[in-house]
DNA sequence: CAGTTCACCGATAGTACTATCGTTGAGCTG
DNA sequence: CAGCTCAACGATAGTACTATCGGTGAACTG
């Protein structure tokens, strides 16, 4: 009897942890579509009803699974771009401020472009996806105007926003066509995010030795 | 009496295009949410058996709302890019290159935003949406290739598909972040748009200048 | 060990929508 | 103008799912 002396608490966490799996297994193979209470909970091997112990509705689900998957991500991209900014000459710890956020987005295909959809839609539902999406945007923000981005004046931080926005955008891009199967050379997309960003990275130096040279 | 002398055949492409334009005000209002046969057939005063008379289903009239867009944004942005080529060095015409498929997309906010979760979502249902967006994708390809970037070899054209992929998505990134209202300049997201795209101008004349000088 | 709690269950009312059917009557055709 | 066509209609069967209810028994409590 290996299922046994389990608390109550303890099974209950467990049905729990079992609904969201078997949702995020269900979205991973099929996307939303598939995605019903019943459904969840017959994956999870509990009555449909039971679904309801755990969560008030559906988006409630999702919008764990959204915070969950969204807080993991924003932590291991902050760690990444740390590491990067504290070798500013090492290109491969560049390389590597693009390359987790491609891996982590790629490890759940359906839950990422799930997420996508979510952020562009407009609802109480979605909401949470949105503000995490401009919490990430924000600490990406961050680090750029600690990597040496310009961000002096409200235009300069306006702009910094803009460029934060594409370059995640660029990144889902990649993962996208990765995913389709258009792109699948990573290293191939890394490199095309690197040249991108260092559109920006030239015209940032160029603006800095101009204030520099007007300074002196 | 200002609708008789209606032939049959006038009477029914006029429904049809009710339909039509009844499902693109809900979209440009509500999005898909609120999308339903009832629904469109009620705003586009007929009955909704009669959605049935000119559309198979709702796909069916999604996909010829999409077909119409699609084709018409393709068009007006090959013009665009071709006028910019034929004057490689006025910016302003480059701008334009930017501005105009901005223009476009925040002209139906909702619709353009059903067509990038459509984008995203696999099934034959939306199948036509996303060939579409890659034969607008192969379009841009062609006109970065013809504005001068490299494409002789294998390895250079699935650079040039990711940069065009890219620009692409960050061009929608602009619009999403116009309509969310974080950028209201559009001007300003013109000019992080070219300078994105800068960073690839330099790195296709450096190798460029790389080519040469191995060749002479 | 008697009483309480509560996770889980089957059943079901309710909702919203899709897609089809046979009917009607206004236009077309010869 | 007699017969035909067919766009539009009201009615409705069918589908799929949500969310709630009262009952049950195993785990907790004192």
């Amino acid at each position: 009897m290996p299922e046994m002396a389990v608390s109550r608490r303890e099974a209950k966490d467990l049905t729990r942890r079992r609904l969201l799996s078997a949702a995020l297994s269900i979205i991973d193979a099929e996307g939303d579509a598939g995605l019903s209470t019943g459904r969840v909970a017959r994956e999870a091997g509990v009555a449909q009803a039971t679904f309801y112990v755990h969560f008030r509705n559906m988006d409630d689900l999702l919008r764990t699974l959204g915070e969950e998957a969204g807080r993991q991500l924003d932590t291991a991209l902050r760690e990444v771009r740390r590491t990067s900014r504290a070798a500013p000459d090492d290109p491969e710890k560049l390389r590597a401020t693009f390359r987790v956020p491609l891996e982590r987005m790629l490890a759940h295909p359906e839950l990422f472009r799930l997420f996508q959809r979510m952020r562009l839609t407009r609802s109480s539902a979605t909401a949470p996806v949105a503000e995490h999406a401009a919490r990430n945007r924000s600490h990406l923000v961050d680090d750029l105007a600690a990597a040496g981005f310009p961000h002096g004046t409200a235009r300069a931080r306006r702009r910094l926003e803009m460029i934060a926005d594409g370059l995640i955008a660029l990144t889902e891009s990649m993962a996208v066509g990765h995913l389709e199967g258009r792109y699948t050379d990573l290293d191939e997309t890394v490199d095309v995010l690197v040249a991108f960003l260092h559109g920006h990275r030239t015209a940032a130096r160029r603006a800095a030795d101009h204030t520099g040279a007007a300074a002196s």
